[in-house]
RNA sequence: GGAGAGUUGGCAGAGUGGUCGAUUGCGGCGGUCUUGAAAACCGUUGUACCGCGAGGUACCGGGGGUUCGAAUCCCUCACUCUCCGCCA
């Protein structure tokens, strides 16, 4: 959510850089100016009548003190007309309040200046590619295939115990997905992040704070019984682990990594997009998630963006960097990259990755601050990843590795699973 | 599922209708003393919003009510803890 001084502040910065998304809010931000006006002007009045009253509640308790009952009852007659005028004034202001949040929520976060302006997918900027598409042998075949030809996983059996899009993993398959969560989280931890192991629901404040909610209740499991969400990323329980929080000075770097799985509903999907591992109701990621002093963000989405490609090249992937465009860029984000590994099998790019950084749009929901220098307190910036996602570098690791003799795994993960090829 | 007790400032913990934004202790910050530190002593120390400012308003789990006046009384919701039951 943008903080209500800054549109105050920058209103025709905010209309320019939210063009970039494709979208217009000059009506948006001009009715919040607007009501912001109506309300501080009601606001303003309703407290001066409080204080008023305030002066008259005393008076009337000293009268009572000194035993003057019939100047305190004469006090008290003055006082309903002030108090019906004041509750009056209160409505408004909670109307207005009320109108003001209710706009505020439709207003995405401002790309930073690196973003172009574009409508979708296709106006994405490549910033990098890195590795050659290995030619693959003949006969090669895309992962759900390979998953049924070596026992890997079983997407039927997923389907009669729960649903389309739960897949059930077996043997080597399970195996080799343990194998990728440890491996990841060791390289999370080498990295300086610290690793937790959270709830897979959430409350209703969680789900507000990181912006699930409002809007987005589609996505998510909802289990009314006990008004809980099921966790569409482990960002969820690790951002809001430090909501409501103040840091006590300037000095902080907050570095977090959880492996959890994550639950999407996911409606609208069909076709080639879903096929396979493409696309799943429940699936496994780790996440890196920071907590970050306004002057160090650039320097950390760099590092996280160099942390994503180092688990690439280990794998030994072939992959792409792209950076988001204005129309691409999610809702609560200042600015994106995605990862995208080849799909040599599949003949696409498939997303493993994406690194945001959201500047101060979630640390104002999750009224995560810090003391600033002098005293102040200032809204932190905060950032995450996915480091990684597991499904589709599953398919890439088995459609990419694959050899006529078998699945190869890669050196890194040898120590983990145990076997270096899958046959 | 049954019964009970709670929720107050960074933490602990007083406060049952007015002088309470709130006793006190710990912690933090500043100072005295000291070569330095500790101890002791003195002082200071919440957040948000409105206002150019002086200043004002709100906040004692959330919401509502009674009252001239509510941390304190009433209603309601949420959460936490303890004991019993069940259970991995």
């Amino acid at each position: 959510m943008l903080e209500m001084t800054r549109i105050r502040a920058e209103r025709n910065e905010i209309i320019e850089g939210l063009k970039k998304r494709n979208i217009d809010v000059t009506e948006t931000i001009d009715a919040v100016l607007e009501k912001d006006q109506q309300w501080r002007a009601a606001k303003t009045s309703m407290e001066s009548i409080a204080s008023e009253l305030n002066k008259i509640a005393k008076e009337i308790g000293d009268l009572f003190r000194q035993g003057k009952a019939a100047e305190a009852e004469a006090a008290k007659t003055k006082t309903s007309e002030l108090k019906q005028e004041e509750s009056s004034l209160k409505t408004q202001v909670d109307e207005l309040e009320a109108a003001i949040t209710e706009l505020l929520y439709q207003i995405p976060n401002v790309p930073n200046a690196l973003v172009k302006a574009g409508k979708n997918e296709e106006d994405n900027e490549t910033v990098e590619e890195v590795g050659t598409r290995k030619p693959l042998h003949e006969g090669a075949v895309p992962h759900w295939e390979l998953t049924k030809q070596y026992n890997l996983i079983d997407f039927e059996l997923g389907v009669k115990v729960t649903g389309a899009g739960f897949p059930i993993y077996r043997g080597k398959g399970a195996k080799l997905q343990r194998a990728l969560i440890q491996f990841f989280l060791d390289e999370a931890e080498k990295a300086g992040y610290e690793e937790f192991i959270v709830p897979h629901v959430v409350n209703e404040a969680s789900a507000y704070g990181t912006g699930q909610l409002p809007d987005k209740e589609g996505q998510m499991y909802y289990i009314p019984e006990d008004d809980l969400y099921m966790i569409p990323t482990a960002e969820v329980p690790l951002t809001n682990i430090y909501r409501d929080v103040l840091l006590p000075d300037e000095s902080f770097s907050i570095k977090l990594t959880g492996y959890t799985p994550c639950f999407r509903r996911e409606a609208g999907s069909y076709g080639a997009h879903v096929r396979g591992l493409n696309r799943l109701h429940q699936f496994d990621k780790v996440e890196i998630v920071r907590i970050e002093h306004p002057t160090n963000t650039d320097k950390a989405l760099t590092e996280m963006i160099d942390h994503v490609k180092g688990l690439l090249a280990k794998l030994g992937l072939h992959y792409r960097v792209l950076r988001l465009c204005g129309g691409d860029t999610g809702f609560a984000s200042a600015m994106t990259y995605d990862f995208e590994v080849y799909s040599a099998a599949q003949e696409k790019w498939l997303e493993v990755s994406s690194c945001s950084r959201f500047d101060t749009f979630q640390a104002n929901r999750l009224k995560l601050r810090f003391k600033t220098a002098d005293k102040k307190n200032q809204l932190v910036h905060t950032l995450n990843g996915s480091a990684l996602a597991l499904p589709r570098i599953m398919a890439a690791l088995m459609e990419n590795h694959q050899t006529p003799e078998g699945i190869e795994i890669p050196e890194c993960l040898h120590k983990y699973t145990g076997f270096k090829v899958i046959n």
